[in-house]
DNA sequence: CCCTTGACTTAGA
DNA sequence: GTCTAAGCCAAGG
């Protein structure tokens, strides 16, 4: 298994109308502290097919610059994500991968009121 | 092997 | 709230 290989895994992992951050799907990957390489194999071309939408920067703020990124909030958007102020609700649609519980009394997938 | 480049993060000012 | 600095680490030149 690729280094890369374990950040997909973990990226596929966050449901529709959930977001993680790109230091947490590092960490649930089993790279701590090497969350600019999980941007860097998001953005790697065998990325291609997975939910790249669902990865925010720490806070749920988008990093993607450009359209991209419009893009980015926009699809999440479609999803059921809720954004704040420019940032992803992390409150309600912040997806935990690795166990950790918190929260769970609203844990659908939408965040949707 | 050294240096630069990022879709990063945290801590301070 | 903003901005800066330092730490971080694989890939590519």
């Amino acid at each position: 298994m690729g280094y890369f290989d374990r950040i997909w895994r973990v990226v596929l992992t966050i449901p529709r109308g959930k977001v993680a951050t790109y230091g947490e799907v590092a960490r649930a990957a089993g790279h701590p502290g090497s969350a600019r390489q999980v941007a860097w194999a998001l953005r790697h071309p065998a990325a291609q097919g997975l939910p790249w939408q669902r990865v925010l920067g720490a806070g749920g703020r988008i990093l993607l610059p450009g359209e991209a990124g419009l893009l980015q909030k926009t699809l999440l958007e479609l999803e059921g994500v809720r954004f704040i102020g420019g940032r992803a609700d992390m409150g309600r649609c912040g997806h935990r991968p690795r166990g950790l519980s918190a929260s769970r009394s609203s844990n659908r997938s939408g965040c949707l009121k």
